[in-house]
DNA sequence: AAGACGGGGTC
DNA sequence: GACCCAGTCTT
């Protein structure tokens, strides 16, 4: 691209950002610690899903101190929903870090960045490049979605090559001393003008640039990689009752959703039944013989990768087993079922509790 | 380099 | 039902 062509796209696409981006609660400081929040609760979420968690968020932990001395279990409740949960882990165990090594401030250094627990080169970028306006170029799903159409690539977008091209066009064409304008612009525009389908080409500022728009296949870019195969699962968990109380217990805190509560359980292997997967998981985790009083429902649950049938049965312990042995949790309570809005659920669980409470 | 890690919006 | 999202961590 030409030195003239390059600054007629970063003027048009400043102009088009200053008048037409979406107030946002966190474009209204461009504090550290707001940025940072923020880009973390953005990593792989929308902006839509993002906002009511960033404002409660903000109101209960206003600054990286009151996020270190919070509880684990008080973050992840204001998580809930969101998915991703090592994230929020990951945000607690920076803030110690912050508090121990930087005064409780971000730093700006792009290694120091690195360095902190669930910031990677995207989130280092963002914010230097947004809190401190720090000349860095910034790369997410959007800007390759963007690029791939401005330069019309024809490699997957994915792949090797066209990550090192979009890396070096990203450097090439950021305006010196307008990185929090810029950046933000090209993702906005990715975001609400340049979407994956049905992309408003017809407002969109940069559109005598884009070259697969001259060609008429805007649609068929990006170029996509291959996927994978949805794998199907059974799944199937014990409501515990007993004196009037259920029981939970809280999952490690690394791994697949990570420090949550659930109900025990566990997959159904093919040659058994729910009530026989059940029983058997129930002596393993836990080392208790259960009865099946009922089944109380099945719930459709998808993930990325695989898709969950969630059979949930209430169900007795028995008595001559004394107290549950916690092998694969790392907490466990008796709980009334009232009090179950106060623990973090996967969403698969949180829809079960919704049933439970309306069927009692 | 590839897979794990959630949930929801959208067509 | 498939795709995708203001990515990071682990192996």
């Amino acid at each position: 691209m030409e030195r003239r062509e390059i600054r007629q796209l970063q003027g048009r696409l400043i102009r088009w950002f200053t008048q037409n981006q979406r107030p946002l609660p966190w474009r209204e400081r461009y504090l550290p610690y707001e940025i940072w929040i923020s880009e973390i609760m953005l990593q792989q979420t929308r902006v839509d899903t993002v906002v009511p968690y960033y404002l409660r968020w903000m109101q209960r932990f206003p600054g990286v101190r009151s996020v270190a001395r919070a509880g684990q279990d008080d973050l992840l409740k204001h998580w809930e929903g969101m998915g991703y949960y090592s994230r929020v882990l990951n945000i607690h165990r920076a803030a110690g870090i912050l508090m121990d090594r930087h005064g409780g401030e971000l730093p700006r250094n792009y290694h120091d960045l690195l360095e902190l627990p669930g910031i990677g080169p995207y989130t280092a970028a963002a914010i230097r490049s947004l809190a401190f306006n720090l000349d860095e170029p910034l790369v997410d799903g959007n800007v390759e979605r963007v690029f791939s159409r401005l330069f019309n690539m024809e490699a997957p977008v994915k792949s090797r090559q066209s990550q090192a091209y979009i890396r070096s066009m990203a450097s090439d064409i950021l305006p010196s001393g307008r990185a929090r304008c810029f950046n933000q612009a090209l993702m906005e525009l990715g975001a609400t003008v340049c979407t994956p389908r049905k992309p408003g080409c017809l407002h969109c500022p940069v559109a005598p640039h884009c070259e697969s728009l001259r060609l008429e296949i805007v649609h068929r870019r990006p170029v996509p990689g291959i996927r994978r195969k949805i794998v199907p699962v059974q799944v199937v968990v014990g409501i515990i009752e007993q004196d009037g109380k259920v029981f939970i217990q809280k999952r490690p805190s690394r791994g697949l959703m990570a420090g949550l509560w659930e109900f025990p359980g566990g997959k159904i292997e093919n040659t058994e039944t729910p009530e026989e997967a059940l029983a058997r998981e129930m002596k393993e985790e836990l080392g208790l013989r259960v009865q099946c009083v009922r089944k109380i429902a099945s719930i459709e649950h998808n993930y990325t990768s695989f898709r969950v049938s969630l059979h949930a049965y209430a169900c007795t312990a028995d008595p001559r087993d004394g107290a549950p042995a916690l092998r694969c949790a790392s907490d466990a309570r008796w709980v009334d079922p009232g009090d179950l809005d106060n623990y973090a659920f996967p969403a698969a669980n949180r829809r079960l509790i919704d049933i439970i409470r309306k069927n009692p």
